[in-house]
DNA sequence: CGGAAAACATACTACTGAGTATGACGTTAT
DNA sequence: ATAACGTCATACTCAGTAGTATGTTTTCCG
């Protein structure tokens, strides 16, 4: 899988295939994670101060710098955390047994459903496609911007093998498999647009945003029959 | 359609249903909107500062406020000026006779030309749907945002009118009206986040996407037979 | 218990960038 | 010609912010 090594100034940070330790409760740095997660979705990344984090955690610039060297570094802490979410759920759905249409159906489920459940994470996730990170920054933290895409680039692959799969069978139709997949992710990352989670009702709402724009992201790329 | 009334310091500035006038070449106007566009495009909104705008120019901040009198209204104009092309194409298609199915087919190959043909001001609309002046900004700006925002439901809405027609007669099939729109402009709009004009094949790779783009849209949608 | 290191807070620096005040230059009307 | 006006450029102000340097408290370990 991907091996990404940051130097971190404090503490022990090991990536495996696995959900990130920095995200268990209770961890400093996960707190510190959750709130830059939540003002990047509100604020987006340039218009969030670190202060503005630090606030959010009752705390002050001299923590979050503690953890972490820069404001970047964080954000891709954040979206890291976030592409984390959605490959170990789909990884073992994509390359799992079954015929391609049940295969895909869950992938989308599964997909929106982290998106219904994590907004705040994938709305830095969506971020980071159109990240900027041209100007004012090092040469190396573009770098480390590569490697998230490439995370994206072979989370897109997933849904694109099982597409091919499908087509070969006759169940799916399209013509380039790349436009394709970013079809139906374009329509499975279409709710982080606009959701807004209510108090009432939640769970009803998610369950219909599940199901319709899972539906119309099969329908997509379904062979007419 | 929507009147927006600005106070422009210099020269008059009308805006009727049809494209802006500001647009027209020569206009020193023209110049500064099509520059920030520019801009917006390749950095976002924050991170363009006026100066990069007037760098692009060959001019100074001095010729920028002397026509906007803030960072926001210019991107207000740019925003503006993309919506108006959209608007002015799909508009006569959505209300025109024809079947559903070559109507929808027709909005969708517009769209996507226009996606392709005018990037810098699409992109900028799209930002415009993340735009978060949440902060630091006057409630005057959020509600001028909150017009735009009413502009682009609009254009949605032209989409949606056509499905439920196509809907009634059977050849469209979806659930809820607003998310099969949504569904369509997800695909139809996602070639903005990805695409980069060629020097060389440019005319053939856009003929290319914007077929197979419009055939995954009308398909999302599509009454199985 | 005591000392070291981690985990912060406080108080800076240095710089960017939006917006303004003002002046210079050209054009037009009278 | 000159007054007025439109069209900019120059030179500022000032608030916000990333990052640092350093002090202070708590925790942990021998």
């Amino acid at each position: 899988m991907f091996s990404v090594n940051v130097e971190i100034p404090a503490c022990e940070y090991v990536r495996g295939g696995q959900l990130n330790d920095v995200t268990e409760v209770g961890s400093a740095r996960a707190a510190i994670v959750e709130a830059a997660a939540k003002c990047f979705m509100h604020a987006g990344y340039s218009d969030t101060s670190i202060d503005d984090v630090a606030d959010d955690l009752g705390a002050t610039k001299g923590r979050i710098y503690h953890y972490y060297r820069s404001k970047a570094e964080l954000f891709f802490e954040v979206h890291r955390h976030g592409m984390a979410i959605n490959l170990d759920a789909i990884e073992p759905l994509a390359t799992g047994a079954g015929d391609p249409v049940e295969r895909l159906n869950a992938m989308c489920k599964v997909h929106l459903r982290n998106m219904l459940d994590h907004i705040v994470y994938q709305r830095v996730v969506l971020q980071g496609v159109e990240m900027h990170l041209s100007s004012s920054t090092t040469p190396k933290q573009r770098e480390k911007l590569k490697v998230l895409m490439k995370e994206r680039e072979y989370y897109e692959s997933l849904f694109r093998d099982v597409l091919l799969e499908g087509r070969e069978q006759g169940v799916f139709a399209f013509d380039n498999p790349s436009f394709g997949s970013k079809a139906v992710l374009a329509i499975l990352n279409n709710p982080v647009l606009w959701y807004k989670p209510r108090k009432t009702q939640s769970e009803k709402e998610k369950t219909q945003i599940i199901e319709e724009f899972s539906a119309l992201a099969m329908q997509s790329v379904a062979a007419k029959r």
